[in-house]
DNA sequence: CTCCCCGGTTGACGTTGTCAACCAACATAG
DNA sequence: CTATGTTGGTTGACAACGTCAACCGGGGAG
């Protein structure tokens, strides 16, 4: 059985997951309308995927791959200097494009999909990568990529998060856009005398 | 009409939501259970909410004000230079110990209850005031206290929302834990020479 | 040729959110 | 004091959902 037709029932069903999530947010993926969308009965789904957890891992998984390889493709768009930026803007602009999507990647807590979590690890280390770049083309001080790798996504994750839920600053005074913080963060740390801890 | 016996079915049905959001996650949360649990019928819930998302906010909505409440009080327990770190701790330990109803708190975006609404503005507010106190008190360099206050919530609730979604260093080397973020950023900012654009 | 597994189907079941209709208590208007 | 309408509760029904079970065609492996 050599993974005949590209599996491509299951890659439907997939799609149409994620097509559903865009169009209806999380309570519109249902495993009925998503086999019908993907043109299959009710229960196919269930020849893919035990769940419907399941299912919805595996479109978090594929969105946060996506997610990583668009960020991995900045560092051939930007110098050098810039790219972390532009993959911190990146972050949220991801959010802010497909919020369902968003949630959902980190959403129902404790999914041991391996697919997500080899995702998860693999966007990680791209975002170290990038980190131990910036730090050697000298656009910020030299510190633990793996901490200022995790302070950066904390900081755009949260940002981004919080502009979702409408807690981020919804009164008139137009303050703190998400970016606006991101720029903060690359300010203090630029002019940060004393870096946190060596490794 | 006295707001006869304050109210006090709709006050068990929001505990009772709250009990099964602590005890088996969101999706333990039905409103029959609720019903059951708070000793009515499973249709006595819309006599005091239009909707099940209606009782998930007046949940999100009161546990919210709890967790501001409980930060002020941090501000009578700790000396005024330690107060900010202390309320951002909590903030990470308010995720940790109660994973759903923080979810649940900024989870449904567009939620647009005015009571959450409120509460959210309230505890933005407490928050800008602690930043305030920090700054006069030379815990944290002078800057507008808003953007600082976004940026620390910001960043708290990213690692908070992170760890809780397994994204944050699951690998063995036990990095970055979500208060190591929070000390590195206090560090940047109190090593800053020149900070974020004034007010 | 036979067998069996893979991917698909249909049908059923229990649970859920929500709607509608009915009902008791009670504050208030006449 | 009676009539009335609102408030807070009930029961019953309904469609939709997730999931389970049983059936089924077709294509490799033996």
């Amino acid at each position: 059985m050599y993974a005949r037709a590209v599996d491509s029932t299951r890659n439907r069903l997939v799609d149409a997951a994620a097509q559903l999530l865009d169009e209806g947010g999380p309570s519109a993926v249902t495993l009925r309308e998503v086999g019908r969308l993907a043109g299959v009965s009710h229960n196919a789904p269930y020849k893919h995927f035990t769940d419907k957890q399941e299912l919805l891992a595996a479109v978090a998984a594929r969105e946060l791959a996506r997610h990583d390889t668009a960020m991995q493709a900045l560092a051939t768009e930007h110098p050098p200097g810039e790219v972390l930026r532009a993959m911190m803007l990146g972050y949220l602009d991801w959010a802010a494009r497909y919020p369902a999507r968003f949630k959902l990647t980190f959403g129902p807590w404790s999914n041991d999909s391996a697919e997500l979590a080899a995702a998860a690890t693999a966007a990680r280390t791209a975002l170290v990568e990038a980190v131990a770049d910036a730090q050697r083309s000298g656009a910020i001080p030299a510190a633990d990529p793996e901490r200022v790798a995790a302070l950066l996504q904390a900081t755009a994750h949260g940002a981004a998060d919080l502009a979702l839920a409408g807690h981020l600053a919804r009164d008139g005074k137009g303050n703190a856009a998400p970016s606006d913080l991101i720029d903060d963060l690359f300010r203090y740390m630029r002019s940060a005398t004393a870096p946190p801890p060596a490794p």
